[in-house]
RNA sequence: GUGGGUGUAGCUCAGGAGGCUAGAGCACCAGAUUGUGGCUCUGGGGGUCGUGGGUUCAAGUCCCAUCAUCCACCCCA
């Protein structure tokens, strides 16, 4: 072989891209439902909206970005995520000036540069959706309803919804401070990482999973306990509006997304049967990026779901999707004589709408009779020299067994009453 | 970026501590008296043993490197 994927990559295959599709229907049936407009933009930006838009001191950012100069010279970066670039799309088309909210889906590939281990790859897809100018708590719950809706309708379960919230900039400042009074005393006892986010970033320390930083941690002031009494009422109406929805949720004063934009609410949905990578969609509230980004102040909720993390939970919950593209109808010679005329069949059953295919390989009648078999087509016609003769194929049921001889002329009008009496 | 496990036909794996043409099941293809599938039987094709070095008279079996993959860290979807 020439070469094979670049590490990270996978092919979808026959037999697993049904799955994709299928998957991927569902979400955009539930778009639909829920009022959201697809949105398509580039798998790449210029870098700055990342640096700018994600933060400059995330982990994405700093590390993990497929970052390249073009042959004029610019700097462009592989899309790590799609909240920044549809922000940026929704700036530059001036969809601010519509009638707001502006409720936006999409699908697509995300680059990172991680190393690969189960459900995380260096090209994976995302489904998400963003509304913008609309700061209502109930459309940070309407939008992680959408979520779980959908993930019900794939059919998983054992699902875990994790909620926080992280504030805003009136009370980050607080949080700072209260965090760095909690963890001065302990700072020996942290990780050599966590000390020095005790200086940059002291809330990510709430997300180190080293043992001693969680143990050290336990009983530090989380975001909650130093909300501002906006954030805090913020916070009670998201909760109050999921609780009428029965949507169940664990309160997760850990939770600390990696992306600089988060203000308010905060989540993720948890799949235990996947590994360490269980995170399968996240995504919480941005009030500040659109205005980050060069926007008028305009607040923002959005979520992103791995669909590489879906399809494996499926998977791992047993959860089977019909993968086979079968034929209405497969067309079988007997003999040489009756080519010609099965060729122009098979020509004049697709254009009456019937599925259908033959053999291409000058398999014996037994050979294409198994063939058929094996693509799961419903009927077989066998069309050779008698039945040629005689203006006629025979049209075998293949669940049944069953044979019956028809003229061909009035072979495709056959198949399509067939087909209006007993399609689903 | 760090640590550990794995790498033999399309797939799942055998190949005790190096030695004769590398095996099995499934899958694929073809036959089982001349025009018919799913069961059964028979036969066949297919592997430079991930790749590149090294040790040895001799390596799939030992050593090194590299790539890929998996697990954990990290990060997150």
């Amino acid at each position: 072989m020439l070469t094979t994927r670049p590490r990270g990559t996978n092919d979808v295959i026959p037999g697993e891209v049904e799955k994709w599709r299928w998957v991927e229907n569902q979400f955009f049936k539930i778009c639909a439902h829920y009022g959201y407009n697809e949105i398509r933009t580039p798998v790449f930006e210029h870098t700055e909206l990342f640096q700018r838009g994600v933060g400059d001191t995330t982990d994405i950012v700093e590390k993990e970005m497929y970052t390249f100069t073009d042959r004029g010279g610019r700097s462009i970066t592989l899309r790590p995520e799609n909240t920044a670039p549809v922000v940026r799309a929704y700036l530059e088309n001036k969809l601010y000036a519509g009638p707001q909210p502006v409720k936006l889906f999409y699908s697509g590939p995300m680059f990172r540069y991680d190393r690969p281990q189960a459900g995380r790859f260096r090209q994976f897809h995302q489904v998400g959706a963003e509304v913008f100018g609309t700061s209502d708590p109930a459309v940070d719950s309407e939008v992680i309803a959408m979520i779980m809706d959908f993930y019900g309708r794939l059919g998983l379960k054992n699902l875990e919804l994790h909620i926080n919230s992280v504030g805003c900039p009136v009370c980050r400042p607080v949080q700072r401070r209260e965090l760095k009074k909690y963890f001065q005393p302990n700072l020996g006892d942290l990780c050599k990482n966590c000390r020095e986010r005790f200086e940059k970033n002291p809330l990510r320390i709430l997300d180190c999973k080293e043992r001693r930083c969680a143990e050290a941690g336990v009983n530090a002031p989380s975001t909650l306990d130093c909300l501002c009494p906006d954030c805090a009422d913020h916070f009670a109406q998201v909760k109050r509006h999921l609780d009428l929805l029965n949507i169940a949720y664990v309160i997760d004063r850990r939770l600390v997304r990696g992306l600089d934009y988060y203000t308010h609410t905060a989540f993720e949905i948890v799949a235990r049967d996947i590994g360490a990578q269980s995170s399968i969609g996240g995504g919480g509230r941005y009030n500040g990026l659109i205005e980050t980004c060069g926007g008028p102040p305009t607040p923002g909720v959005g979520y992103a779901l791995g669909m590489e993390r879906i399809i494996l939970t499926m998977e791992r919950q047993g959860i089977a999707i019909d993968t086979s593209a079968k034929s209405d109808v497969f067309v079988v010679t007997a003999g040489t004589e009756a080519a010609d005329m099965a060729y122009k069949l098979l020509f004049d059953l697709r254009s009456a709408g019937i599925s259908a295919d033959k053999d291409y390989l000058g398999r014996s009648l037994k050979a294409q009779m198994k063939y058929a078999g094996k693509s799961g087509a419903h009927f077989v016609v066998i069309i050779g020299a008698e039945e040629l003769a005689r203006g006629t194929a025979l049209v075998r049921d293949m669940s049944t067994g069953e044979q019956e001889e028809i003229s061909t002329d009035s072979i495709a009008a056959y198949f399509e009453r067939i087909k209006n009496t007993c399609s689903p």
